[in-house]
DNA sequence: TTGAAAGCGTTACCAG
DNA sequence: CTGGTAACGCTTTCAA
């Protein structure tokens, strides 16, 4: 299979110059006639040569390569899109990505992070795959690293995060700018354990319906756990209620799914006699659902750019803690219209 | 940000031993005295040395690294489970995955083979995202490569693929066991195209027919698309038939969808009135239809265990090219019901 | 502009 | 058992 590799000694001896001379055309140094360069290339692509990284690398004492933590891709969809969008913005510049999923396992996590700076990895992306907040140990800081969909406690790395808030307004906005003025809630998760997002779209509910002088009816904020059944049974409490909500805003696509459900199951029909938007823009739900969902898109592809960005600008400034938040774009799809 | 770092020279120094012994003592060599074991671990400790794995690949010509070159992550939720199985068996031989996504572009998947070539990976993985005959450059053959969910014309190289074939079968057989007759069969793509998936399906649940005497009636298989809405259209179709089926072979989970839209909005009630069984196994769907959707999984976790597996066998038979077709477990959950 | 030679941090061989 | 030293394949001085 594998080939026996040529070196750089086996070029130079070809091409009857020093490895000096090839080493230079490798790294396009302009100092090298033109006939030279052109003797070394044509041996090049004659023996097939191909530097060796390993040896680069050691000698230039950088990898090219960073290291991306994940925390539990396995469970989530999400992970893609992150590692896609981090994996490109380390493309653009030469450098490739070596992946762990930890799957919620700390030794394992931090294995992975010793793993990675053996291979002398020129910083860690740790990416959560939902927002959180996170405590990793001292040993992170040997190396540069940020976080993506979660945060540190003591803000001692940069951090990446979507701005939960900022949906929750442009959906609840949405849902007002279509005429609707009672518009429900439901939660995705219960309001009291300290997971930020459930938090965070419930403030941006109230501040979009206050922002629109619309009262807010704590009656039609309900908590669910963000999953289908649970968001069917919610909608279906809402729905009961002596003046029933036109619109509902659902904490998540799996709750907006089991919505759905609900109404319809009261013969009633979206988006004609109820608007429901949801949150996450978990494509093959929101997609295929009839009609298709209008919802808010987490921007993880971005993160996982950002992320990368990030890091590569560090060494330059390496005292520049940044924690970001990115924007969640509102998609419009067909389960909203106005009252 | 990250030390300066410790060499072996180092170490030997601090412990006043050669770094040979620092070698030893480094990769478990048994002829070390305790002694002087014990002092240069000491000073690994105190020192925080870290061994630079690029200059041990370097001298060693191994760089415990596999690549894996994933097809289209981006539109597709299996990758996860591919990437996870495969980056769970690489870490069991304590190697790492360098991952790129190329997107479908195959400019870009050659430029990752080169980048991993390069870094001289031990092999590389090359998974499609879903089932189906690829064409690879010879370049590929310079490296030990397998493929995952896809196949090489001319089986220049090892492969997994699922059993469609059993999968259908499995759920075919299982509606049959719940005394349905009048199965029908939505396809999940054209089938005059030439992906193997939907025709494999299609021959399993003939065969199964077949082996439980139950005449095949073309009447009921009927092509989508493989979307939600399209199987939402075919389901129709099929319940307006003079003699409608009772239950509802799906070649998707996403049909699954659709066809539950369409059952319940002709007021039929799933499993009582028809059941229906998918394919797939996308948990936010199956999971969360109501009733949660019995399906067949596809094995991607295992299969990209396998890959790896595969690929760390191969020095020791260069030769032995094998395509592998890994079982497709049925998944029972509420869709189906005795008849 | 170029070739020779000195490392980069390991491992592995070779004396002792 | 151990220390010294020569590679591993490259980049980068340093003279020429």
């Amino acid at each position: 299979m594998s080939v026996k590799r040529y070196t750089i000694q086996d070029v130079a001896r070809h091409a009857k110059v020093g490895v000096g001379t090839v080493s230079r055309v490798l790294n396009d140094d302009p100092k090298v006639t033109k006939e030279k360069r052109l003797r070394v290339k044509a041996v090049i692509e004659e023996l097939g040569y191909q530097p060796s990284f390993t040896a680069r690398s050691l000698r230039t004492q950088q990898s090219n390569t960073i290291g991306f933590i994940a925390d539990a891709v396995a469970t989530t969809p999400y992970a893609v899109q992150l590692i896609k969008g981090a994996q490109d913005a380390a493309w653009k510049h030469g450098k490739l990505l070596l992946v762990v999923d930890c799957d919620g396992n700390t030794t394992l996590r931090d294995k992975a992070f010793e793993s990675m700076t053996e291979r002398e990895v020129e910083g860690i992306v740790y990416a959560a795959m939902f927002h959180q907040e996170i405590n990793l140990p001292d040993t992170f800081k040997r190396s540069p690293t940020v976080l993506v969909d979660c945060f540190d406690k003591h803000a001692h790395y940069s951090s990446v995060v979507p701005d939960e808030y900022q949906g929750a307004i442009a959906a609840t906005q949405t849902l007002i700018e279509h005429g609707h003025k009672r518009i429900a809630h439901i939660t995705n998760d219960a309001l009291d354990i300290q997971y930020p997002a459930p938090r965070l779209r419930l403030e941006g509910y109230k501040k979009a319906l206050k922002d629109a002088n619309i009262p807010y009816d704590p009656a039609l904020t309900i908590e669910s756990n963000g999953e289908a059944l649970s968001g069917y049974q919610c909608a279906h409490k809402l729905m009961a209620l002596p003046e029933p909500p036109t619109a509902l805003f659902c904490g998540t696509d799996r709750v907006a799914m089991g919505a759905y459900e609900a109404v319809k199951s009261l013969s009633l029909r979206i988006p004609d006699d109820v608007s429901v938007v949801g949150f996450d823009n978990q494509d093959i739900i929101a997609k295929h659902l009839m009609p298709p969902l209008s919802t808010v898109a987490l921007p993880h592809y971005e993160m996982g750019e950002w992320s990368i960005t990030q890091l590569l600008k560090q060494p330059a400034e390496p005292e520049t803690i940044t924690q970001e938040r990115l924007a969640c774009p509102f998609i419009s799809r067909a389960s909203v219209s106005m009252r």
